[in-house]
DNA sequence: GTTAGCATGTAAGGAGTTACATGATTTT
DNA sequence: AAAATCATGTAACTCCTTACATGCTAAC
């Protein structure tokens, strides 16, 4: 009996350090724009600008190059060769380039991270994260991120409907104007939501209204 | 010489120290909030949830606790005197609900924050706790902080212009859309500002259509 | 008399930013 | 040769969250 405690226990703590091993935003954007191939420190953060920009501002290099550093650490990134192109040989002293290509284990690492997508990545900036990579996610989690991004907004939705309709005559016309937008945002955001999962599940109709029904 | 040198250099630091002197989100929503009337912490998390349920989640007791103190101590707030309201006094031993109101210096503090108001402000967050408090704000800063968000925005929906043009063949379904929906809000949230600002301007005709023309 | 909800707090730490410091390369 | 831009990095700090610990009050 002690014996089966002990071990349960111990898979337990495994599996929260598993689960909770600090799956920031940056690191998997980091993984998931490497994976389109390598790319120096600089570069990342624009790509990344460019693929997140709907969503949040750049990422500070102040960032970025740690995590970098940290993640070549723990063997999900390796430093490119420099060599085989025509970048000319620094010749000189140090301090070239720094091109990260991802590991077989950073891809690995990846896969988990995006399959594991807990409650968390229902938040604004955490679905948006996951949503650029859905093109290297599987589709059923895609479907499971989804679905529980439009329960996370129908939630906020309600607070603010409640809201609205508990506390609006003592809220200001500024605070109200702010919570009718906000709804309406959220709305929106439910709506096009509504959209992709219907894609998700049926494929078909590439945009024009075909004439099947439903 | 020295001496002016010395003391302009002080009052520098001294001018710095007050510009950024911790300005948290937090900070400015709780002075907002006490603005109404007196609250122990925890009606100060409900009311804080619904007057920014628009915005962000609920801050956690977390952060609001120890800000509270702090501000306590910076003398912004005050513990308000448990007597007069017919709370029945604690008789036992202690740990009762503790009551905030704000100062005088709270309330001066409060406005220097909202006066402020520098390009941080335009930030999705920063500029809804902004506005949220709109109704204690004066008119020409209501309008520079609407006119520097609707900037920010437009900046924003620039990139992302810029991105489907120029990068928009080498990015996948999932990327591209999120641009889309990226792009269509910022459009309808520079529509929305535009709305706003010209009521500021022209607070005339409270909304129904008027047959002035203009 | 014990569960549930109200209420207050602390300690540790996460995920980033700002500001600084430096060097290489290209443009003017 | 100066200025701009590309490129890498560190140290200190900020703001907030999580997890924990505690106690009071009402309801069942």
């Amino acid at each position: 009996m002690y014996r089966l405690d002990t071990s349960t226990t111990s898979i337990a703590i495994l599996f929260i350090a598993i689960v909770r091993s600090g799956a920031t935003m940056l690191e998997l954007a980091v993984l998931g724009i490497l994976h389109d191939g390598p790319l120096h420190g600089y570069e990342v953060r624009k790509e990344l600008s460019a693929k997140l920009g709907a969503i949040r501002a750049a990422f500070s290099y102040g960032s970025l190059y740690p995590v970098l550093r940290r993640m070549r650490e723990a063997g999900w990134l390796a430093e490119e060769a420099p060599d085989s192109t025509q970048d000319a040989p620094p010749l000189t002293s140090r301090r070239g380039k720094v091109v990260y290509r991802i590991t077989a284990e950073g891809k690995e690492h990846f896969s988990r991270l995006i399959a594991q997508a807990g409650p968390d990545c229902y938040d604004d900036e955490a679905f948006g994260v996951h949503f650029a990579f859905f093109g290297r996610t599987d589709p059923a989690v895609r479907l499971r991120i989804l679905e529980g991004r439009r329960r996370r907004l129908e939630e906020k939705r309600e607070g603010l409907r409640d809201t609205l309709h508990r506390a609006g005559q003592r809220l200001d016309g500024y605070t109200l104007e702010l919570q009718r937008h906000g709804l309406d945002a959220a709305d929106r955001e439910v709506r096009w939501l509504n959209e992709l999962i219907a894609q998700e599940l049926f494929p078909a109709s590439n945009d024009a209204h075909t004439s099947e029904r439903k």
